[in-house]
DNA sequence: TATTGTTATACTCTATAACTATA
DNA sequence: TATAGTTATAGAGTATAACAATA
């Protein structure tokens, strides 16, 4: 039995969700726990600006790190000019394990691809940037990638 | 810029699950709740059934199952054959409100795909098809879809 | 004894409001 | 005054363990 479009997108993406979930879940870490290790992969973000990147409360922010300190997945560094600034950023146990989840993650979206062609991947990939085009310009973000790891920051 | 094939599905994916998110909140519903409420709309589970269909541990749907029905969305009927079991059932008030989310989510997607042509959407169709059939057929599930009203239950 | 479901407990995640420290 | 961040509090969501009722 097939299905249409729609569903097809909507299953599509909880399946890949569920992966990623699963997957963060053998280093117990939770989807918000894995977005929050890769967005520091590249960054050292203030409070502030991890609270806009994760759409998170300020509040929420600081929980979130707590625990992940707590847990020596990263580390609070005191900024220099403004004192008031508190910025984050990844230890050396939280690089391995997102580096660890990454790569597992990327081999099972490339499993998940198994059965296509290059030439078909080639032809899903064209749509999606085109998709996912439409999608950032409908809300007037301009860039919505950048790097060469796979983005695991769900930005 | 453009990404590869694994990103861009990752990006979608986390697109897709966002909107569903967006919508849901919109009833100060959760992704958790309107799953529920998609299942209960072609079906009245067991408790225990429920916790299968949504991964869930028994205890997790009863608090689950309270909260909704404080609100008015389903109902506990008790079973007649088997006493221990309790049924959930959609209540009018919840059955509008998966309707309603159900509906304006059917048209975001569609407005999400409205770059695509007729011919690109078939051929995006038949592509995902054949990767949740891989999907499916690598975990032994043989249908894993069914009915006509998409499916926000993220089964 | 086994199964179905609930309850007690503990933790994560989230937001609002009040607070402290710095600018 | 305004901004950056934390803390207190409340609630949803989740799991484990212990429990009650039924089979």
């Amino acid at each position: 039995m097939t299905i249409d479009t729609v569903d097809g997108l909507v299953q599509l993406s909880f399946v890949i969700h569920g992966m990623l979930e699963n997957l963060a879940s053998e280093h117990e870490l939770s989807i918000i726990q894995t977005r929050l290790l890769g967005i520091l992969r590249d960054r050292t973000p203030s409070m502030n600006e991890l609270a806009v990147l994760l759409s998170l409360d300020k509040s929420s922010v600081s929980g979130l790190v707590d625990r992940a300190a707590r847990r020596g997945l990263v580390e609070r560094v005191s900024s220099s000019a403004d004192r008031r600034v508190v910025r984050v950023r990844l230890s050396e146990f939280g690089r391995s394990l997102v580096r660890d989840v990454s790569a597992r993650f990327t081999a099972d979206i490339e499993q998940l691809l198994g059965g296509l062609s290059p030439s078909e991947r080639s032809t899903l990939t064209d749509m999606m940037n085109r998709i996912l085009m439409g999608h950032a310009t409908a809300r007037g973000i301009d860039s919505f990638a950048r790097g060469d790891q796979p983005d695991i920051s769900g930005g």
